[in-house]
RNA sequence: GGGCGGCUAGCUCAGCUGGUCAGAGCGCCUGGUUUACACCCAGGAGGUCGGGGGUUCGAUCCCCUCGCCGCCCACCA
């Protein structure tokens, strides 16, 4: 006999243990049963090796076992390949962060070969953490595939990619502008940069012409850039400057003869309309010294100090030290023409929060110009789509204005850059360090030494080849051969620049196909306040927690039913408690069942079933499989969760057990076989179809119902998905318990208006039913007077003093509680229902009536009101004619 | 400045291609030892679907506009 509930607890580790050890995570197993197999691939978005699971990665990782569970029972040869990712940047940044803590030497002083060593050392000791973490989410990877960012394969994969792009002409060194980030003393990508809004001040200085004539003033939110000015800029339509273009001024403190230029990019409109070029230091004055071949001069350290090229008093100083120092040192000069408070925005590293420099140096760059141009148009032709569809747009607009890629960065965890350089600087771009020797020694006519660069490659640049490295490329093998392109990614809008879009242009450059078929982007979690979750907040919420208090299978429904949020998915522990209680609902279910002796009859056939309820159950089970199928394969998770909880609670164990009950406690031998095998049936049904949600509650249930049973032919997670075939809807069945239904509720509703006490039974009378309902009542007597609590259910020709009255269809029903009407009681309740008719009546009648309606409505729907009406007139009459009758009996 | 979401019952949200769409869960109220389940059962209260305008015979659902809330991109004269 079942426990009266569920425990997740004991359950969850053996079954995860079990399935991993079947082998039902591996799409051999679909393979060997049929070699023809359709193949369904999911690659993981890798999480960080040192990370630990939260909300989101339990969102994600949920939809993405949905799925794989969902293809793997309807026999498809499902790989949900797991990894992890280096995460370059955010490990480095962590192991820096431990090292300090710790009172230990920085990287630098340590030196890279030992700091590299110390963060081999943490991915050894917290580097299981998160896939640990997955396994207890239920997750039904490929364990034996699991791959790694850093790995053998995927490094010379990593190679092989720069390699080949740089000899394509694709990637290039050039020395230019990039974001640097002071605090990591690394350049970062465009989006790797998040703009905050501050309070800061312009500042205006007056620069004073060299010949003495007068001066022009600059407006800078960033006065110590003053120092690497090279240049003013004025528009060459401007009139008020027009006298002043080709002169030159001299620039403060760096006293230094800078020319005034005539150039489109200063805006007459804004401060002055003269702006100051800083070439080194700004990407637009970047653009204008080009232009006007001005020269660049580098006033900043790698650590946002001024350096040498500024006058001695300011060499050494922090760059915000050096602002104030040069407010100052202007105002001393009576340079400082006024302070403007402002509102802008500055650029901050994300990962480090500092605000980052436009910098001056040479760095590696992939030509994303180039390679988006397929990645647009396979979207364009529908060979990738996202779901929801409108990221469409979000992607388009990047890639359409998409920049080159900065993808060295001066760290030391990561792929370090294939590039060597001889003596005189000639780099050779390699696979390997052999390669490159010999490519040397072709140059140089003798072997040089070589010195490989020091920088390594931004993490995206590996987890750009993610759906393909892990599949063995570049090796040709069987893996990328079946499943190269994937079915599904399933990821979150956060990453769609910086993951999507790049594993679209190598995907289609390396393997001449997208990388997947469709985008599936889930929502983000927040917490019940719609905040983004931070530790810095307090607010987050531990996945593993939740799992803890309810259940690996209460946190997955609950995400799951959640999942059709837009953006963001407020998390409220209540949902998950109310989830929790749906599997126990189940779980009770299940335990009736076995109570009544309902087990799985081999070879029986729902086609075949007599009792009406049993043809309605069928019916339900029909029309829930679709619904479901149809979900899931449209990746409307929300939509199967809710289908599937509407039919285990709201119709199989509201209806339908308890309409079964007169049944099976009942003597009729041949109907109780029946509906026992038939709830087993259903139960199956059920239980298959919220396996992918729910897998642990289910496949315990699976193996307990099967006690005494048939055996199960396989684990449920491997159980054929059910199929429901044509004439399972049986509309006669379902039209009767409906009726059954509605004649039960209105005796309910009635009974607690009137306070009937729930033990007390009262009789029931229909009046004016017709041979169909006649018959349905004979067929249904004995469950009516159960579930309606029910002394007599008889036909009578008028109703009986002292009866509460209904309408239903064409009868009227009349329930006799004479002992406990209340006359003013019943009569308000007629009155409110007859309201009620009332109003619908006047509604439809203003449509009927009206000649437009009548004139442009589609006669279906002109039919339907009509049909509504007259339903609602009769059912109006009934009631008005009981309100009538309790007035005369009070008289 | 450009773009994208959201605004529906006290709370969290469903309402897909305009005509039973005004819904669910939680919360609340009333009643309940009905042989699966109190993590339950039965019943009930509660919303002029952000405001205004328009299209239509008919709009929560389409268009315009305004108002909040949130996010992304660009911008540091």
């Amino acid at each position: 006999m079942l426990e009266k509930t569920f425990d997740p607890a004991s359950v969850e580790p053996r079954l995860y243990d079990q399935w991993e050890a079947s082998g039902a995570f591996r799409p051999e197993r679909a393979l060997e049963r049929d070699p023809a197999a359709k193949p369904f691939s999911i690659v993981i978005p890798p999480p960080n090796v040192t990370g630990s699971l939260h909300i989101g990665h339990a969102l994600n990782n949920t939809l993405q076992d949905v799925l794989a569970r969902f293809h793997r029972m309807r026999g498809e040869a499902v790989l949900w390949l797991p990894g992890t990712d280096h995460a370059g940047i955010a490990t480095q940044m962590v192991v820096e962060r431990q090292l300090a803590a710790a009172g230990n030497a920085g990287r630098r002083e340590m030196g890279r070969e030992a700091f590299v060593e110390k963060v081999w050392a943490w991915k050894a000791e917290s580097g299981g953490t998160i896939t640990r973490q997955l396994r207890r989410l239920g997750a039904s990877c490929d364990w034996s595939r699991e791959r790694f960012t850093l790995d053998e394969g995927l490094s010379a994969a990593v190679r092989k990619v720069f390699v080949s792009l740089y000899k394509q002409g694709l990637l290039y060194r050039d020395k230019r502008l990039v974001i640097w980030d002071p605090q990591f003393q690394t350049a970062i990508s465009d989006l790797e940069v998040e703009q905050r809004e501050v309070d800061g001040q312009y500042w205006r200085f007056a620069y004073p012409l060299e010949d003495g004539s007068g001066e022009i003033v600059v407006a800078t939110t960033r006065p110590e850039t003053m120092l690497g000015d090279t240049a003013v800029a004025v528009h060459p339509d401007d009139e008020r400057y027009q006298h002043l273009i080709g002169k030159k001024v001299r620039l403060p403190i760096a006293d230094r003869l800078i020319p005034i230029v005539a150039d489109a990019y200063a805006d007459p409109e804004k401060g002055s309309g003269a702006v100051k070029i800083t070439p080194a230091h700004d990407f637009n004055d970047f653009q204008v010294g080009k232009r006007h071949g001005l020269p660049l001069i580098n006033i900043l350290t790698p650590e946002a100090k001024l350096n040498d090229e500024v006058p001695a008093e300011f060499a050494g100083m922090d760059r915000f030290v050096a602002r104030k120092a040069i407010i100052q040192h202007m105002d001393d000069l009576g340079l400082l023409r006024g302070i403007d408070p402002t509102r802008h925005v500055v650029p901050h590293g994300d990962r480090s929060g500092v605000v980052v420099e436009p910098y001056l140096t040479d760095q590696w760059y992939v030509d994303a110009k180039t390679l988006a141009q397929p990645a647009i148009a396979a979207v364009e032709r529908g060979d990738m789509v996202f779901e929801p569809k409108n990221w469409e747009r979000t992607y388009f607009e990047w890639m359409r204005n998409i920049e080159p890629w900065c993808v060295s960065r001066q760290l030391w965890w990561g792929h370090r850059i294939p590039a060597w350089y001889g003596p005189d600087g000639e780099v050779f771009i390699e696979e390997t360090e052999e390669a490159a020797r010999a490519a040397a020694r072709a140059h140089f006519g003798r072997d040089v030494e070589l010195r490989q660069d020091e920088d390594v490659l931004d993490t995206w640049f590996s987890s750009a080849l993610w759906p393909f490295s892990t599949l063995g490329w570049p090796q040709k093998t069987a893996d990328l051969e079946r499943f190269y392109p994937t079915s599904t990614l399933v990821t979150s809008f956060d990453i769609i620049f910086f993951w999507v879009a790049r594993m679209m242009m190598m995907g289609l450059h390396f393997m001449d196909d997208v990388p997947f078929k469709r985008v599936f982007i889930n929502a983000l979690v927040r917490d019940e306040k719609g905040q983004k979750m931070s530790k810095s907040k307090g607010n987050v919420i531990d996945p593993l927690e939740l799992v803890d208090e309810y259940g690996c299978d209460a946190l997955r429904f609950t995400l799951t039913a959640m999942s059709g949020q837009a953006r963001d998915i407020k998390l409220a522990k209540g949902r998950v408690e109310g989830y929790r209680n749906f599997g126990t609902k189940l779980w009770n279910a299940a335990r009736f069942c076995q109570m009544n002796e309902c087990v799985s009859v081999a070879g029986f056939d729902p086609a075949g079933v007599e009792q009406v309820i049993n043809k309605w159950i069928r019916g339900e089970v029909a029309k829930t499989t679709e619904a479901v199928t149809r979900a899931l394969t449209d990746c409307a998770f929300d939509e199967a969760a809710g289908a599937l909880y509407r039919f285990v609670w709201n119709v199989f164990c509201d209806w339908y057990v308890e309409l079964a009950k007169p049944i099976l406690s009942g003597e009729d031998e041949v109907a109780k076989a029946e509906t026992r095998a038939m709830a087993a049936w259903t139960l199956d049904q059920a239980l298959k179809l919220l396996h992918p949600v729910s897998p642990f509650l289910t496949e315990e249930l699976w193996d307990k119902t099967a006690e005494f049973g048939p055996p199960r032919g396989s684990l449920l997670i491997e159980a054929p998905w059910p199929e429901p075939r044509a004439g399972w809807v049986d509309p006669e069945a379902e039209a009767e318990i409906d009726w059954v239904i509605a004649l039960v509720s209105e005796v309910r509703s009635i009974r607690a208006e009137m306070n009937v006490p729930p033990s007390a039974r009262t009789p029931l009378v229909l009046v004016g039913a017709d041979a169909r309902t006649r018959a349905r009542l004979e067929r249904n007597r004995d469950r009516i007077s159960t579930l309606a609590r029910l002394q007599s259910l008889e036909e009578a020709a008028s109703p009986p003093a002292g009866s509460a009255q209904f309408a239903l269809g064409e009868a009227t029903g009349a329930l006799t509680i004479a002992g406990f009407i209340d006359l003013a009681a019943e009569r308000a309740r007629l009155s409110k229902a007859v309201a009620g008719f009332e109003s619908d009546i006047a509604h439809v009648r203003r449509k009927l009536d009206n000649v437009a309606f009548m004139a442009k409505a589609p006669e279906a729907v002109v039919a339907e009101n009509r049909e509504k009406l007259a339903e609602a007139e009769t059912a109006k009459a009934k009631l008005e004619a009981a309100l009538a009758r309790l007035e005369a009996m009070a008289q």
